[in-house]
DNA sequence: AATTCTTGATACCAATTGGTATCTAATTTA
DNA sequence: TAAATTAGATACCAATTGGTATCAAGAATT
């Protein structure tokens, strides 16, 4: 073999930085090729279409995402410093992006509309991962006796991820971390308001 | 005249519908001209470039919101009311939508990256915006005595806009109004909380 | 070493992209 | 009413798009 799947890790990587920069649509397969150096005739080889590519690069971004979050917060052991690993995450990746390009999660949920149905649906496992993930923090929680017991864990959530997801768009517009920052400010008074 | 500004109005107003919905570099101008009717000689005779006309849009689209969002500030006449008229234009906006597509800042910040500049610095211009008129309803607030003096003004402008984005990506994504009226709870209980 | 299978390069395809040159028809102006 | 201007349609352009068929070189198997 001349290692196929390096290869096609490195397809999935490259193709996985521009589309997180550029966008899913808008990025195109010479734009792939140019990156990676290989040609066309080897993409195809190893994806059956371009939109097939999109998903695993999206995963890939995923992946990426949830083994750096989940493993600081598997290691903290309780409610408030698995929160503040989930905020330092999303603070540190301002200076030391894991990815180019911002969010995964808001660059596709913005852009896959209703001609990218898969992307769509992907984007929203997504979603729905990362807010169960904040759920279950806040459960065990309340089960420890760290989290007020009669919290509405969905809306706290959902508060969360709303907020983080805006600041780093407005972070990500003005160019500067001072709304992420704030906006985790604002987070790290709303843990210590719930908390016990 | 065949009318000439009421074609060029049609031309704005469809393109940025679909601009607002598929993207703006993903919007055709055979796109265009299958939305409004005319041809490409007609389209580009208006405007003198794709990126023109999506300037264009893009500026009527926040002309179309700040001017809704706008008269119901200036109608209310106190700080919670002033704020409670914003909080009803995300919420009503799910149901009766000015415009398609979600939030005209949130799509046109994810798409435009520095191959966009023009348009970059319109969305930057629009968040600016947004954010001083923010400020100033917290300001006028203070002024008189309906909020707690020493807020710090642009810190919880940044939240109110961050945590309005956030939800509306989420329920964009989610199609369900859930999370938008969550994060709207949560504003209005975090404007109680400073209010005198 | 000979054969088979796999990997990736080359060359092509029709369709679409933003943009332009040209022309006709409608409307003002003289 | 004749001339000049303007609005918009038609027909084109080179470049790029996603995708495919083919082929040669590399690796694995016999």
């Amino acid at each position: 073999m001349r290692n196929a799947e390096a290869t096609r890790n490195r397809i999935i990587r490259e193709s996985a930085n521009l589309f997180n920069i550029q966008g899913y649509k808008l990025t195109s397969i010479s734009d792939i090729t140019k990156a990676t150096g290989l040609t066309k005739g080897a993409i195809y080889r190893h994806f059956e279409s371009k939109s097939d590519l999109e998903q695993h690069a999206f995963r890939s971004l995923g992946k990426l995402m949830f083994d750096e979050l989940g493993t600081s917060i598997r290691e903290a052991d309780s409610f408030e410093i698995k929160m503040e690993a989930m905020f330092e995450f999303f603070e540190t990746y301002m200076h030391k992006p894991l990815y180019k390009g911002g969010c995964p999660l808001l660059n596709a949920a913005v852009e896959s509309d209703d001609t990218n149905t898969a992307l769509r649906q992907q984007t929203f496992n997504m979603l729905a991962q990362l807010k169960s993930s904040v759920e279950k923090i806040i459960t065990n929680g309340i089960q420890n006796n760290q989290v007020k017991p009669h919290i509405d864990v969905p809306f706290y959530s959902t508060i969360i991820i709303a907020t983080l997801e805006g600041g780093i768009m407005m972070s990500k517009l003005e160019r500067t971390p001072d709304a992420i920052l704030k906006t985790i400010k604002h987070l790290r008074q709303l843990m210590q308001d719930i908390s016990i």
